[in-house]
DNA sequence: GATATAAATGAAAAACACTTTCAATACGGA
DNA sequence: TCCGTATTGAAAGTGTTTTTCATTTATATC
């Protein structure tokens, strides 16, 4: 269960990619941290692995990871790129992948979940975020087969 | 539990604010919506209701509406800011408010609140994204008393 | 209703984040 | 070791968000 690097290492290569100096830089850079990092502080921290290691190649390299399931992209709070009046009470969101139709979904059934947490990880609690992703009962009429 | 326009207002004025053409705009714009809309779509459907809306105000008007409450910044799966390794089997973050620490939990029991989101919405859900926040426990002990 | 004043505004410019293009480089199979 | 191709970094391009500042507007007071 423990990641290391050598196990990342061979998960790129086994899927046909290249482990080049960048990637290492990359791979060490998130593997050393403990909190998620911006493609800047990625590129900052990897150059102590890698003194030439380019922000472009961080964000291609970040995409491909995503796309292999080594790394994934973790929603800060600053920087969303959408609005959305606040409902009165605790709602959360159903988000349609192809139409970005949301549907808010009223009342909050994560209270036993959340003490859980908190019992585990000894954080106290102040706030939660659920997104929900899927497809919307008309876009599943008029995507009757699509497949991606 | 409707959300009107001139409660929406009212409760801008009662946090000491003024009522503005350009809010005015900017509240019809959202509550006309029933999804998230970008700041530039604000604009653009907020000149409907007054064509000077100036995109520096609904940035502005947006941020005072998030503080106050009024309306929620919604995270679209494009254009995150930080990036993480992926731990092995599904897990979720619990980033910490003060030193933005992020511990993952192992396990993922949401699966029959999902299914009832299913049941009510009507969607084929096909994914979730849960981060809750709080503080961690060393930022406990090291603001022992601070508060906000 | 008129006035004063502090908050709020829009335009312009700056800062920032991310993507595309392309010639040069480096990985890894032969 | 050599070769072909994936990968790279620099530069330029694009779009988004923030800052600055002079002007305008809402509202409390007269």
């Amino acid at each position: 269960m423990t990641t290391d690097f050598d196990t990342l290492a061979q998960q790129l290569r086994d899927e046909g990619h290249k482990l080049t100096q960048p990637r290492r830089a990359i791979l060490h850079a998130l593997l050393d941290s403990s909190k998620p990092l911006s493609p800047a502080e990625i590129q900052e921290r990897g150059q102590t692995y890698y003194a030439d290691l380019g922000l472009v190649t961080v964000y291609r390299t970040l995409e491909l990871m995503a796309d292999i399931g080594i790394a994934r992209a973790v929603h800060l709070a600053d920087h969303c790129h959408g609005y959305a009046l606040a409902t009165p009470g605790h709602t959360h969101h159903v988000v349609c992948k192809h139409c970005h139709g949301v549907t808010e979904i009223v009342g909050c059934e994560l209270g036993a979940f959340l003490a859980s947490v908190a019992d585990r990880t000894g954080y106290t609690i102040t706030g939660h975020w659920l997104e929900i992703s899927g497809i919307c009962p008309t876009c599943q009429q008029n995507l009757p087969e699509s497949k991606h």
